[in-house]
RNA sequence: GGGCCGUUAGCUCAGUCGGUAGAGCAGUUCGCUUUUAACGAAUUGGUCCUGCGUUCGAGUCGCAGACGGCCCA
């Protein structure tokens, strides 16, 4: 990139003023200290008269970007953005040094400058320091983005998005969000003691999730590794390691086409209790939602494209085959005749059918059917069990297992089970797993004979869950793509 | 992978029927000591995404490609 910069008449002249500061010293100085942020003393002056503030004779020094300047013959006004907002500078003539006035004349837009002054409230009532000292910190280079509306081609607001984020405070006020739902979360988890850990990111056997993986290779030891798909069977192994509540929030990475839901790499809470099952995490989870709702937004119910989200009331729950049989208005033992399956996944076009188990094609017709219309926090359970290799049977029915998702907004949020403990049917459903990807499936899992091993020292009765974090945080933000959520969504290079 | 849409000045966008490339902001110059998307006057700035084609002539029409957005798989 770097050889292509064209060097436009903007650009020369902005480092023609650079040569002007480099010729008189130190152009980048990091000597200048401010003791106040823009919205700490616009709150610390809330409600001051114009009398008040003066009497109190408040020098500050404040330090910022250069977002909007209006320039008057020997007085003029500039608007500073610093990390928590903006603030307003007057510089005067007769207040500055001798020639000042005049250097100050040549900064532009998206330069960094730091001004020292007593603070006084304009006659329109802005909070506004009277500058003293003024001080060059970092002369911008390039034109910002237009002053109105800000960064606005899409493209750019991903690739640049230090741009993006420097002229467009909506986007920055998202990424705070996404923070702050995070904060929210891990402290919801520790309160409730849960140790946070950090498992490997790379992996040598494939497994935790149905998907294509990364490959990639360690020179050293001269090993393919995959880069992880699910944290799953690690947590799990730390679960036998007597960490009874354990919680994992980082990325996992999926080789998958882009769309406005699926970034390949994404950020996953996973998180496992002993001595519970998949019903105390759906009501867990219920109030994980409702309390990290409460305190990033301030409330539990959420209006987002004409539909609103209480988490304050328990969520709906139906069974996977109940939720497709109502959609088709059949009962719901008629999906236990395959010959019945086949004809509606037919209907639906549904390909490649013989291959599938009945479990497999029933859940195909749930996620081609039923998914999408799931607005309101819904919990789907009773998942076929050869969906499921890692899930718990369910004590009531073999063909089934004991796992739930959350949908909310036609999205998947969250995916919880009862753990299978039981090596030997772990090791028959690796099995399986081993049959799959050797019939095409790429992403079916590999047999993973250490963490059978593991089971095989006792993993307590547990459940675990995996929220997706990108398409929580896009719900609690009213995002409409995931790319709205990621700092740096995946682009190809231009 | 398929369909639709987009790509014009640093940014935001116009550009009629194919006939010399436009505006606002930013920049430059001048004026202006409480402005706030400051204002007034003048003014600079173009690989019209790329390539090929049609045409006397292409930002505009055709074909191919790149990148992006939305929808679908």
């Amino acid at each position: 990139m770097t050889e292509n910069l064209s060097e436009n008449d903007l650009i020369k002249q902005r480092r023609s003023k650079l040569e002007e500061l480099r010729n008189r010293g130190n152009a980048y100085p990091n000597s200048f200290r401010r003791d106040f942020l823009s919205q700490d003393l616009k709150d610390q002056c809330e409600g001051l008269s114009k009398e008040d503030l003066e009497a109190k004779e408040m020098t500050v020094s404040v330090a910022g970007r250069i977002m909007l300047q209006r320039i008057m013959g020997k007085a003029s006004f500039i608007t500073l953005q610093d990390m928590k907002g903006q603030i307003q500078a007057y510089v005067r003539s007769n207040d500055l040094p001798e020639g000042q006035y005049d250097d100050f004349k040549t900064w532009d837009l998206g330069d960094i400058v730091g001004i020292k002054g007593k603070l006084f409230l304009t006659k329109t009532g802005e909070l506004t320091v009277n500058a003293e000292s003024i001080e060059m910190l970092t002369k911008s280079l390039r034109p910002l983005p237009e002053k109105h509306s800000g960064l606005v081609d899409t493209e750019q607001r991903y690739r640049k998005r230090y741009l993006d984020l420097i002229t467009n405070p909506e986007s920055l006020e998202v990424f705070k969000k996404r923070s702050q739902i995070i904060t929210a979360i891990r402290e919801y988890f520790i309160d409730n003691e849960y140790q946070e850990v950090e498992t490997p990111m790379m992996h040598s056997i494939l497994g935790g999730a149905a998907a294509k993986p990364f490959a990639t290779h360690h020179n050293a030891l001269d090993m393919d590794l995959y880069l992880r798909i699910a944290p799953e069977l690690y947590l799990k192994r730390l679960m036998v390691g007597g960490i009874e509540k354990v919680f994992e929030i980082n990325r996992n990475f999926r080789n998958e086409g882009l769309s406005t839901k699926h970034n390949p790499e994404f950020t996953m809470l996973e998180y496992y209790t002993a001595y519970a099952d998949y019903n105390d995490q759906m009501s867990f989870i219920e109030d994980l939602l409702k309390v990290v709702s409460e305190k990033v937004l301030g409330t539990s119910k959420i209006e987002q494209d004409g539909t609103s989200y209480d988490f304050s009331k328990s969520f709906e729950r139906i069974s996977l085959k109940d939720s497709v049989a109502q959609k088709l208005s059949a009962e719901p033992t008629s999906l236990d005749n395959r010959d019945f399956l086949l004809e509606t996944a037919k209907k639906y076009k549904i390909e490649d059918l013989d291959d599938l188990s009945d479990g497999k094609i029933l859940f195909e017709l749930f996620e081609e059917l039923v998914e999408e219309e799931l607005m309101h926090p819904t919990f789907v359970t009773g998942y076929p069990k050869d969906v499921s290799p890692l899930s718990r049977s369910s004590d009531d029915d073999p063909s089934v297992v004991d796992r739930f998702e959350l949908f909310i907004g036609g999205k998947e949020i969250a995916n919880g089970f009862s753990e299978l403990n039981d090596p030997d049917d772990q090791a028959d459903r690796f099995r399986e797993q081993v049959e799959q990807k050797s019939k095409g499936d790429e992403e079916a899992m590999e047999f993973d004979s250490d963490y059978v091993e593991a089971l095989e020292y006792g993993l307590p009765p547990c459940a675990g869950v995996g929220i997706g974090i990108d398409r929580l945080v896009m719900l609690l933000t009213g995002a409409k793509s995931i790319r709205d959520v990621l700092l740096f969504p995946q682009m190809k290079p231009k």
